[in-house]
DNA sequence: TCGAAAACTTGACGCAGATCAAAGAGGGAG
DNA sequence: CTCCCTCTTTGATCTGCGTCAAGTTTTCGA
């Protein structure tokens, strides 16, 4: 069996206290979550809810990477979304899901009942408005992703995904030295993410090292050397360029 | 000028009423957005808001179309989001666009005061809920583009935008005959939507054209002789192939 | 009504990235 | 330790769509 209940955490010690669903929240709000919560872990590589399932829980990413994938007939596949830590999954009012959802590395869910949270949501303006806040943040991303899936050549698309993962790491940078960075996806998950195939991603990975931009350690981590020349890879706009 | 403040319709007999941000509201609910509403016109191809602008209202359409769309330095450019009557133009809690507005068609919006409408939003449930709703929906919306981006060919790309007009225009099939549709949008635009080039485009309407699936009465308006090969044609699963 | 610009169609050709193929590199089970 | 399987890299070739180009149709202002 992959799916597996941890044992508790405190809201108050939780990793994502202020980032997740729950970061609006008074004391007493939380203690009313903290009551209907549970965890659910997840392996790395096992399903997480297929599309067309009934999906009874909603909750947060504690800890982990999960992906949203839409499968053609055919078997071409494109990741329409990856969950981070704090990233929510699940839609109220609607449990039936759009997407297959797969652990991509370990994962753990802080899960809520669909209906309790529902009724949470309705009486609930500090998470009514972060929910509507979370949902036009993902929706701008996933905005950000279609111009990147429409018009940006391959170089463009692997320097955006590896910019996207130096920032959402976002740890301090305590000095100039680089960061030891994780792709959390396999290249065959990196390119149904960027709808490219996986020799593509290898090649351009492959050319960003070349170039001296990034470094490697091993096939999962990584360095970036040179985030101004990442960035111009990237066809975003300048300024930006500064990321820390 | 290409604005134009247009006359006052009462909400009732608005024709967006029951599918809007407004359509949860109650009679009393109405009357206070009918209090504070107001028009502004739109005509065809004129700006509505450029990227960083700061808009200081937020509204539903209408009537007409207009387009988000994202613009790389070097002038490619992608459409991320086409609005429809009654779909809502804004973000809450943010003034400054992340796109360009453009009005595609004329267009008429039906526009609230920024501060005024995100007091009610926080202090009406029936119009949260309806806006996570929607903003849930355009998610949904976003990432089926977002397989279209990444994996379709380009004939799948023209069949489902196609497809997606005709089902948006949802209009009652009174018979078995062919309804006459319009393409909202010229060639170059609905190659920015589909992340392909106008030519491209234009050779992929005139292979469904000459395969029977759909007809031109002019250039903007057409009729779809065979919704099952536009389906088929289309790449999305089966069964959805009965669109009325 | 006419002229010119804008929008559209169609053809010829080239290239970025897909496909096909083969060989290395980890990593876990025994 | 070593075998085997999965993941990854790299090379050779192919192709769908982009690019460039020319011609046609429609629109619209004067």
């Amino acid at each position: 069996m992959n799916v597996v209940l941890t044992e508790r955490i405190k809201c108050n010690d939780c990793p994502i206290r202020h980032r997740a669903i729950c970061s609006s929240c008074d004391e007493t709000e939380l203690d009313t979550l903290e009551k209907v919560k549970y965890y659910k872990s997840f392996t790395a590589g096992s399903p997480i809810g297929y599309r067309g399932d009934s999906l009874g829980f909603v909750g947060s990413v504690v800890k982990g990477v999960a992906t949203l994938e839409k499968t053609m007939e055919d078997g071409r596949t494109q990741t329409v979304g990856l969950l981070l830590p704090s990233d929510f999954l699940g839609r109220p009012g609607r449990s039936t899901l759009d997407y297959d959802v797969t652990a991509s590395t370990d994962v753990t869910l802080c899960c809520f009942e669909r209906g309790p949270f529902e009724d949470l949501v309705g009486s609930t303006p500090n998470i009514s408005s972060r929910l509507i806040e979370m949902a036009l943040d993902e929706l701008d991303a996933a905005r950000d992703w279609m111009l990147l899936l429409g018009r940006k050549t391959a170089e463009e698309r692997v320097a955006s995904f590896i910019e996207m993962i130096a920032r959402r790491s976002h740890i301090e940078n305590t000095d100039d030295q680089p960061i030891k960075l994780v792709l959390p996806l396999t290249r065959e998950s990196i390119a149904n993410y960027l709808g490219l195939t996986l020799e593509t991603v290898s090649r351009q990975l492959s050319r960003l090292k070349s170039k001296g931009i990034i470094r490697f350690l091993d096939r999962r981590h990584f360095e970036v050397l040179d985030y101004q020349a990442l960035h111009a890879s990237s066809g975003d706009d300048a300024d930006g360029g500064m990321i820390f």
